[in-house]
DNA sequence: ATACTATATGCTCAATTAGAGCATAATAGA
DNA sequence: TCTATTATGCTCTAATTGAGCATATAGTAT
């Protein structure tokens, strides 16, 4: 939600130590708090950077699609977004632009003196990219990706796989039928998440160590990286609904049938296209220019332009309608 | 969103350099990348634990209300979640159960070597505590309850001071009318943050600094943990949205009333009482028990339970229904 | 030119949901 | 018994959503 933009207090912020409280105990129980035992860290900056090309929602990674831009902050790094930028401009040559933190993970497993701290963000760019590394996002989930009957096979395999994990335990059942939609339960498009780390916890995907039983198709990443990704999926699937970032990935000008493409390619799932029509113009989030789109079959679509005045409070949600199923 | 339980890395995860990836330069890269000027941090664990108690949220605090629950990330501790875990207790005798990460905050403003590296999370416990120190959150933000006419005269105060401050800059203006829903604008419940970061912005409030004219009611906080409260109560406004997060603040039993007044306190606002009643009743979030409240005036309202089984895909939105708002 | 195909766009109709408020029921206390 | 007070049931209208038919406008094959 919040497009918090400044990541890092202000200075001032630092020298308050002194203002409005009569006593001064609580530095000191800090101080007390820090003369032992602190843990050092190194602070790794993670980036999702996600684009649209070819009706295909697609990440920026290193490494032939095995890991995300990422590098440590360093003492130079003023703010954590710049520090971030950094890393992403000197290893894939890309200028961030807006930019959302999504998770910060830590390592764990034991105690120990030189930790890691992952903080992970999220960002857009418009098509038309000159950088390699794009991926596409359903690589890496395939089961995600339903606007197709592609889907079925790879989440026919889950389910099987599924249902020999959970066993009769009644609980693990619930869960899977609740993330994967087993049996008629909904499935939720924002729960991506949830679903990777059921998979992780079932010991199907290879990151989750030597004992999984990797069976299931979808390209794993190095250090976790696959679970910040499945954490930006989630939280963008989530954020097209109520806010309109979907303009921040299709281009200035754009048919309505572009709009409802980059929807379905995001969210996964196909809609209804008159009602998705009808959607968009009654909340007036777009409108008209006098151009038409060219080069195509069939009647010309009008080109349309975000409306960014009015937008803030308006949405781009239901006229969800999945099609042609059970084929 | 997503519940993430799992903070922390799996330990298998470390051991992953050698998997699947032919070429090992991406390790080469990030010890490369590491090998000068890597910035050392300390890692501080901030927490926002809210509950409800006659009728108003309240917060956590330690020192009389001038910040929240926090310490530092120790070699001892084994994840984030257990460092947090056990600051709370130790400084409020508080046990917590689930928790939610919110943001991560870096110090910054000029590169330094040693740095601090806030990480925020939130709970929520039923009401009944025996630790002292709560407050309610709108000592803090009083202009964020809307549920009788006192906010007025704190709006009324706000708004003058924007409009000085904005004076006859058109983006300023337009971002006042956005977030304060200055003229006709609606008023978005969940922005309680960019509320927060506006008045900062425009130095009204003390942790602006010292040249802040602070003429607005509402307490402030040491150490930005002002900021941090708010990122809490836009995320729990979100949230009892699409979830059935409510349900963790209310008793097992409850009225419909008193679930409504869960929202209203929350959400800042006053609800349709015939209409809330009539969604909750729809979505099938409740079940009746066969008991009724007692020692109270007029007819005794029927208890009601949560239904864990099926609310997953339910929420409790909608049925707003501001009253009585100019006076 | 004509038929055919493909896409865009306009419009309808029924089902469901939301907004507002009236009416009745059930209690405690005067 | 009467009154104040809260709970709960119900109605009525206006919007919104889900589904799909019909028409418009282009390129392409015959």
């Amino acid at each position: 939600m919040s497009l918090c933009e400044t990541d890092d207090f202000q200075s001032v912020s630092q020298t308050l130590n002194v203002m409005s409280v009569k006593t001064d105990p609580v530095v000191k129980r800090h101080d007390l708090g820090m003369d032992h035992h602190v843990a050092t860290c190194r602070a790794e900056l993670v980036a999702v950077l996600t684009t649209l090309r070819n009706g295909m929602p697609e990440v920026l990674t290193l490494q032939d699609g095995h890991c995300l831009p990422a590098g440590p902050l360093e003492t130079e790094h003023t703010s954590l977004q710049r520090g971030l930028r950094h890393w992403v401009e000197q290893q894939t040559g890309f200028r961030l632009g807006h930019v959302e933190q999504l998770y910060t993970f830590g390592d764990a497993a034991q105690a120990q003196q030189d930790r890691l701290v992952r903080i992970s963000y999220m960002a857009l760019t418009r098509g038309g990219q000159t950088q390699s590394g794009w991926q596409s996002w359903y690589t890496y989930f395939p089961w995600e990706d339903r606007r197709t009957n592609a889907c079925h096979t790879s989440l026919k395999t889950i389910q099987d796989h599924l249902k020999s994990w959970a066993g009769d335990q009644t609980d693990r059942l619930e869960r899977c039928n609740q993330v994967f939609g087993l049996n008629g339960e909904n499935w939720n498009d924002d729960t991506v998440l949830e679903r990777y780390e059921l998979l992780w916890e079932a010991g199907l995907v290879p990151e989750a160590g030597p004992n999984s039983v990797p069976q299931i198709n979808g390209q794993s990443m190095l250090w976790d990286h696959r679970r910040i990704l499945a954490t930006a999926l989630s939280r963008l699937r989530a954020k097209i609904r109520y806010t309109p970032a979907v303009f921040e990935l299709v281009p200035e000008e754009f048919t309505l049938l572009h709009l409802q493409q980059a929807m379905e390619a995001l969210s996964g799932r196909l809609m209804h296209k008159q009602n998705f029509r009808r959607l968009v113009q009654n909340q007036q989030l777009v409108e008209e220019t006098d151009r038409y789109e060219s080069g195509v079959q069939g009647r010309p679509a009008r080109l349309y332009r975000f409306r960014r005045e009015n937008s803030e409070n308006c949405y781009l949600s239901g006229a969800e309608l999945p099609l042609d199923y059970i084929s």
